[in-house]
DNA sequence: AGCCAGGCTAAGA
DNA sequence: TCTTAGCATGGC
């Protein structure tokens, strides 16, 4: 019989579990009956669930209790104080500000530069839906199977084993023309020819060209790889939907304004926290045409 | 049926 | 320096 894993609990302030996992950063949490979430991190399963302001978890495997704390800590972006980055936005702009309240509590994950580079490669010109099956497929494959009593997972491809594969498996996966372009980026990631590990310690300027060496990698999924798996705060990636919120916000609602100006007017207006005003924006412009669907419907 | 999707790239103005 | 077609594929 199985022995139940030790469960933590973590007090937290200013987060909204549910908001951050749903907020199209992270592309493999699933939703559990009862309102918790099970996804992987590393090389472990978590389940995860908040009730008001204790977090609580559980690992398999199960591992030291205070490693794991640290980690979900670290992972979740349980360490930032959400009222100072918040601080930190144009005082003056009502948009970003309502949005940040009708999401409050939603932080940038920590997430694995390569699950994150390589989960952004896969998401050029697919909706999220699409950027799941992918990664699903991809995992379920080429990962290693992690069984759990809710179910089995898989770890992440690491890049050595992406590395290995031949441009037809990816295509299985339904990468299509990103296919190619994973498969070299794996090997230039194996091979050290540009290292993931060191970006964090590399200038914001930096990083990015470095990133944008690998094929298929330009500013938009780079940004997303420093915002998402490399602590940049700052990094502002700029999608279809970030382009249409500014447009709209800060252009006049002129659509053609481009997606470069867009890019030139964000890093000067938002600051140290830009990443963060950046995904506030994103999810609260996605809600926008959702209620507009409804509306019309 | 046709349009668009958390884009990137090479080519041409 | 800026704009555009093509890239595979599926959801709506």
């Amino acid at each position: 019989m199985l022995v139940a894993n030790p469960t933590g609990q973590i007090n937290v302030e200013d987060f909204d579990l549910a908001a951050t996992l749903r907020s199209g950063q992270a592309f493999r949490w699933h939703d559990l009956a009862g309102g918790g979430f099970v996804g992987v991190i590393g090389d472990r399963v978590w389940r995860v669930k908040q009730d008001g302001n204790v977090l609580t978890w559980q690992t398999v495997p199960a591992g030291n209790p205070a490693f794991l704390e640290n980690a979900a800590r670290h992972y979740f972006g349980l360490d930032v104080e959400l009222k100072h980055v918040v601080s930190t936005f144009p005082q003056d702009d009502a948009a970003l500000q309502a949005a940040v309240r009708r999401h409050w509590g939603l932080r940038i994950l920590r997430q694995e530069p390569w699950e994150c580079l390589a989960s952004f490669m896969a998401s050029a010109t697919k909706q999220i839906v699409q950027i799941r099956q992918i990664i699903e497929l991809l995992t379920r494959r080429h990962g290693d199977r992690l069984t759990t009593r809710w179910g089995e997972f898989y770890s992440f491809p690491s890049t050595a084993t992406v590395a290995g594969l031949t441009e037809r498996e990816l295509r299985d996966c339904k990468l299509g023309f990103r296919a190619p372009n994973l498969l070299k980026a794996a090997r230039m990631a194996r091979d050290g020819v540009v290292n993931l590990d060191q970006l964090p310690g590399k200038s914001h300027e930096e990083a990015l060209c470095e990133l944008m060496r690998l094929p298929g990698v330009g500013e938009k999924i780079g940004n997303c790889v420093l915002l998402f798996g490399c602590g940049f705060d700052n990094a502002f990636p700029v999608d279809v939907w970030v382009a249409r919120a500014l447009c709209r916000l800060y252009f006049g609602g002129d659509n053609k304004a481009g997606i470069r100006k867009a890019r030139a007017f964000a890093s000067r207006h938002f600051g140290p926290y830009a990443g963060w005003a950046q995904q506030y924006l994103f999810c609260d412009e996605r809600r926008r045409d959702r209620d507009e669907r409804i509306k019309r419907s």
